[in-house]
DNA sequence: GCTACTTTATTGATATATCAATTATATTTG
DNA sequence: CAAATATAATTGATATATCAATAAAGTAGC
């Protein structure tokens, strides 16, 4: 009558847990170096540099959003005057998103830090070990994927 | 000048869409097969039957919650009748939480959906590359936590 | 036994996740 | 063209995450 299987030996408690401690240790060097935005607020601003024509649900799409959330990210990040909100020229639902200069700034100096994050996060692991990892990551994303 | 690095070779870009991808496919699961409480929900539960003299703190480190969280997630499940709290014998600022009979069958009939959940996540994996998997994620781990 | 400190839990505020319902506009189709 | 359908975004409700402040009870040191 043993079911009681301990949580350390499931793979997907393992997995919440290392991927919650880098997201706290990485915006707690966020809040440091005086950064006034969240993780998911860079990833949003990075998202529409990249690709400023996206309509809202495709940005939801990227970053792996729901639409919900990522209205009102950008909302946040409208007030906090990253981002400039217009009328798209040929249709009357969506808005025109782009980058304020403040915002082209801030993710430049930011830069150093998301690598430095990441360097810190991944010591001691090899390139191999990397790419195997990623492996198992896209099989699991493709078994999960509706 | 091109510090525009594409999202998906950014490991943990990769980290969050597999994670998340998971956790939407489980939770559809239970929804499915009308269990009406969340995974987290689940884990503190099954939290509390294998260790149930833990305090809520203790509980919210083993399953890597905050506090806060943790004092709301058991809010919820006494009011679902899942939980008795009631006052602790010795220390009056802890409560004692025991399952229900309820919650304790819950368990019994969510476990196998649960582990059919993983099997299915984890699909053309090798126990090999579980292995190697789980030690980059403990890597990781020990490399964020403060 | 009093004071300072620590521990346990709750609460409030804000950010994000998810689902459902709604609004406004565009597109398709008969 | 009008009606049906699809798309873009918002909003509301509830769950969870995080931080800070608070309250209550326990403990240690004097």
């Amino acid at each position: 009558m043993n079911n009681q299987e301990k949580l350390e030996d499931i793979l997907f408690y393992s997995l919440e847990r290392s991927i919650k401690s880098y997201r706290q240790f990485a915006q707690q060097q966020l809040i440091k170096h005086h950064f006034d935005i969240t993780i998911d607020q860079w990833l949003l601003l990075k998202t529409i540099r990249d690709n400023p024509e996206q309509t809202q649900q495709q940005i939801a799409q990227t970053i792996f959003k729901d639409f919900a959330s990522v209205t009102r990210i950008v909302e946040l990040l409208v007030e906090k005057k990253y981002i400039i909100r217009s009328q798209h020229p040929t249709d009357r639902r969506r808005f025109k998103l782009k980058l304020a200069d403040s915002a082209e700034k801030l993710l430049s100096i930011m830069q150093p830090i998301i690598e430095s994050n990441r360097k810190t996060a991944l010591k001691g692991i090899s390139e191999q070990q990397i790419l195997q990892f990623q492996q198992v990551l896209n099989l699991i994303y493709n078994n999960c994927k509706s």
